[in-house]
DNA sequence: ATTATTTAGTTAGCGCAGCTAAATATTAAC
DNA sequence: GTTAATATTTAGCTGCGCTAACTAAATAAT
């Protein structure tokens, strides 16, 4: 009688987070941003003008791939660059208004199929997975 | 009295999802599969010889996709193909030997990072989260 | 029996996101 | 003033998601 080892434990949130990402790619997909984008712009509205590298640590991604996924926000016209006037190698990345206005219509896209699904699950359920999230975020970070 | 909406909680277990997947896919670097191909190559070892079409429902991808990832790992000879006796348009694909090793090695890799720190959190805390793995599945798929 | 339709898989080709290495620009150090 | 360090960008690679279009095989229709 095994009972569930930490691996076990691994592995099983480590299969979610796949799935639970492929299927939840689609409603990205519906607001036009990708995951990637839709979490960065998320950082730039929340954490004010950001220096392009903070920006890169806090989506644990390298400089060069956040480049372009700002480059790719900026086109889009979601997001501004200009050039730090204490420091001018450091570019601070600003999110304009139609940034912020699509943020919100996107992070509720999608989160809309998500959270249907738990509000399908049994008052229980969702308890145990409210309790969980703390837990949960500091696992993953 | 509902602090946290539903739309937050979707929201959070979103984010971490991100997070986690970035942070793993590093230890996937370290075993020379990355995280579909190692998710696949489990569904291939554990199901036995399956269909290409089964186990792209299995994984959540269109079959272009799952070909891709079989042609990679065949040619890293980690899996075999074979047509089906029966229904000659079917591919039935089986793990290798070598296959079934690197499973279970990239599989070990892959997960210690994230079972070192559901270690190191408090008895509570991975009781709270063991007890909503069965929760976050359903959820996810 | 022949023809048409459906099903399974592959190939071709596009876009996005991750990476490293190397270039550029600015600031700091000596 | 030259050199070293720091911040960002550019160039170029790989891999994975997709759709469209193709081949081959099985099944249905006439």
């Amino acid at each position: 009688m095994s009972i569930s080892s930490t691996e076990d434990v691994a592995d099983r949130l480590h299969s979610a987070a796949i799935h639970l990402l492929r299927s939840l790619r689609r409603e990205d997909d519906a607001s036009g941003l990708s995951a990637p984008r839709l979490s960065a712009l998320s950082v730039i509205v929340y954490a004010g003008p950001i220096k392009l590298g903070d920006l890169a640590k806090a989506e644990q991604v390298r400089a060069p791939t956040m480049t372009r996924l700002v480059q790719g926000l900026e086109k889009d016209g979601l997001v501004r660059r200009k050039a730090d006037a204490g420091d001018r190698r450091v570019t601070r990345i600003a999110a304009t208004a139609r940034g912020r206005r699509l943020l919100m219509q996107g992070r509720r896209r999608r989160v809309s199929a998500l959270t249907q699904r738990i509000n399908a699950l049994s008052k229980a359920d969702q308890r145990s997975l409210r309790a969980s999230l703390d837990v949960l975020e500091r696992v993953t970070r």
